[in-house]
DNA sequence: CATCTTTGTCACAATTAGGTAACGAAATGC
DNA sequence: GCATTTCGTTACCTAATTGTGACAAAGATG
């Protein structure tokens, strides 16, 4: 995702909402390093103003498209010139006339963007540990072919040692992944949650298959039975 | 869906209603670069103006015909054309007179969406999860054969849940994706739309079908029964 | 074995989260 | 312009979740 624009304050506006959503965005002011970066960052969206110093927005959506077949939006500052942009036919996918809501930009970019890859977004987070699994797409847990229900808390202390497996995490590394960094309280209390979450998943803290206390530090996941 | 007509505030008003609709629209105003584009883009619907500079409307239909069965609605200044044109059968599928109410057209485009051929067009266009069909272009919900009637919020809710079926969204992704980035209030709205789902198809939250509570989190459509 | 430290378990009260109904405002349809 | 539908908010109720403290059990130390 690339922003092109010589207007500093727009260009923030835009990175600021598109990024909210969970968007990388670089940005650039002149033409020619514009097209630089697409050819470097290889972007699939660029957001482009027509009316950049130095090199004009036609010119370098034309050189673009030489090489790139990432899609390009273009903004225009009056509205008669989406017309003639159309006649031309430079190339571009879409047009927003300023000024503009910066939420309307961003839906024209998520059209884009899910238009790039119809069946992309769908890929699952799944962690095993043996006969465990822990799936934090659908925020589920499944022992042995059916399914575990744990609270909250309990499936984020899960997920905080099985992403790691094997690993030794202190009591404070894992109060900082479940609560957050500024808890302030007993470390007693991940024991606490530690102990319901083994009575769920069938767990003996004297035979272990799963959640294994390392004495003096905390708790891990061994993988493998 | 493809908008092909030279004047241009025509064009953008027909956009605006469109995509309101939640319909994609392209939209050019020459002949020549409408069959590039209906090529290309493969749109299900395609609007034709009649008067078009260089390439006349029942030209660039038939060229459109040799290689696509999509839907074709023509524009026309003249009623009288309309019987002309059914009298050459040109190959369009619909005619609209100018002056038209965008909302004819817009109903006109929905009906050619529904109709459009399961197998081709509209397979992205519609999701299941068990007994429940969502299809967001004609913008019904199907439960057990039985068409069940929403309202829009309660439409954009179930369908943002179905569009990734067995995910977790919280709130927040909810209220993004149905009200928009920048709404602001209570996020508890949607455990009351989410209530309101429930009760029309049926779904018991404390033995839900469809509609999950992720406690903590949100809500996930799980698939399969 | 005696003692100290660390870990596991239990019960309980406070809090939070989710479901539902009701209601006025706004939008929509006729 | 009126009737109806839809929407966002609020309030209330129930049930689940959570942090704490007390105490038992296990492990380490010498």
């Amino acid at each position: 995702m690339l922003v092109v624009d010589d207007e500093a304050p727009l260009v923030r506006l835009v990175q600021e909402y598109l990024r909210r959503d969970g968007l990388w965005v670089e940005a650039t002011g002149n033409g020619p390093d514009a097209v630089q970066m697409v050819a470097e960052l290889e972007p699939t969206v660029v957001v482009l103003d027509l009316g950049l110093p130095g090199m004009d927005g036609v010119e370098v959506c034309r050189r673009i498209r030489t090489f790139s077949d990432c899609y390009v939006i273009m903004l225009t500052a009056r509205a008669d010139e989406v017309d003639r942009l159309i006649g031309l036919s430079v190339g571009a996918d879409d047009y927003v006339t300023k000024p503009f809501s910066p939420r309307e930009l961003v839906l024209r970019v998520r059209a884009m963007l899910r238009r790039s890859r119809p069946e992309s977004a769908a890929e699952r987070h799944r962690h095993w540990a043996g006969a465990l699994m822990v799936d934090t797409n659908a925020r589920e847990v499944w022992l042995d072919d059916s399914q575990v229900e744990l609270t909250p808390t309990e499936f984020e202390l899960l997920s905080a040692l099985i992403t790691e497996p094997g690993t030794a995490k202190s009591r404070r590394e894992l109060i900082t992944q479940v609560w957050g960094e500024e808890w302030i309280g007993d470390e007693h209390l991940v024991d606490v949650h530690i102990g319901n979450l083994r009575r769920k998943i069938h767990d003996d803290p004297a035979w272990p298959r799963f959640i294994h206390t390392v004495r003096g530090v905390g708790y891990k996941l061994r993988t493998g039975e």
